[in-house]
DNA sequence: CGTTAGATTGAACGCGCGGTCAATAATGGA
DNA sequence: TCCATTATTGACCGCGCGTTCAATCTAACG
């Protein structure tokens, strides 16, 4: 109910959420108190009431944005996979639909990492959550890097989390930017290819 | 010399060259006629004389950036390497010391690919960039999928080069907001493991 | 029911932007 | 040398933005 009152943290969340909706269709730096205040129903004045300042809700929506995005979904079918490989394998093609699922989501978040190139605060809160994006995959790492010493000399658990990171946020530049064409299946087709030779190798 | 006469070409250039300028330090959309004008030593009438309008400044300086950024140098020293994967491994070392060097044009880059995903212009353009730099590792690709058909069925050259671009942008990707923490050395070893069983394969 | 603290409104301010344009300066051909 | 063309300037307009704030409304409490 718009004018009516709200809790404060509800009231918070429903601009949040607006605010995201805005910088999904018009992105980050277009995004103005004005349209977030007419897509939460509210005035523009309520949204400065609550948020201060206009880079202050742009922390608050990237917060929320980190809070609310699960990280890496490491769930028990996953968890029971013995083999390391498979583990990662169905790890990448899961986080592969997310891509093609939260369109909106994945805009958002490279919005916030580009404007991390120019705002300290940002940077810090990417950095943390690309960080912790790679720790996710680092057991699965570590299992492969024990599995095969001699073939990965000089290769650590952290750059190896890279290089699967580095597959799915390349795959996203790609798939963003023209989703009707490119092919995600396929990526991952090759992907495969190239990981499953580690698999037969280990067996 | 500002205020002296020019040719048209040149004139444009050196806009373009100052809008550059400031597009890496303030990003695309923060970028404003004026500033060009002042990096550029002019007067913002004569910037709207050139250019019209400021979309059209901005598509002007991504075909200047699309132009003179060799999409992907394939030199006679590259092109003399006999074994496919040795060739596209030497690429991708070539393409990961770009993202070190050229620090500032892979930031305007992505802020066009992200702009990219709200104006058709820029996206129509941005497409054909990605077309083309896959395009450019299609060959050795192919060279790799005929070397191991078995391994390699149902994958297209396609895949396989999209994989090859998703590397090299996901590690841009990381990179570019940790430039210091990130390890481009430590993920091109790594991604040297995982291609370099295939070459044992094929010897 | 009256009071009070907090929530909510929308008009208003100042600023910086993109874009326009009349005036001026420089150029090159007649 | 003079003129037509073109390049160049900077003041100016209108707009939309972030932000402020006095006024109003609401809910809870004694």
């Amino acid at each position: 109910m718009p004018g009516r009152r709200a809790a404060e943290e509800e009231r918070k969340r429903q601009i949040i959420e607006a605010a995201h909706r805005v910088a999904a269709r018009r992105g980050l730096e277009r995004l103005t108190i004005r349209e977030v205040a007419a897509a939460a129903g509210l005035s523009t004045g309520l949204v400065h009431f609550h948020f201060k300042r206009r880079d202050l809700l742009l922390i608050a929506l990237l917060d929320w944005v980190l809070e609310t995005t699960t990280v890496l979904q490491v769930d028990e079918r996953i968890e029971a996979i013995p083999e390391p490989l498979d583990r990662l394998l169905a790890l990448l093609r899961q986080e592969m639909d997310r891509l093609t699922r939260d369109r909106r989501r994945i805009h958002v978040f490279f919005d916030f990492w580009l404007l991390g190139t120019r705002d300290a605060q940002v940077r810090r809160r990417m950095r943390a959550e690309l960080k912790r994006y790679r720790e996710a995959f680092r057991p699965m790492a570590e299992a492969v890097l024990t599995a095969e010493p001699e073939r990965f000399r000089g290769v650590t658990a952290e750059g190896l989390a890279s290089v699967v990171v580095g597959f799915i946020k390349g795959c996203a530049v790609q798939s963003v930017i023209d989703p009707t064409n490119f092919d995600v299946t396929q990526f991952l087709v090759a992907a495969n290819a190239l990981l499953a030779q580690l698999e037969e190798t280990h067996t």
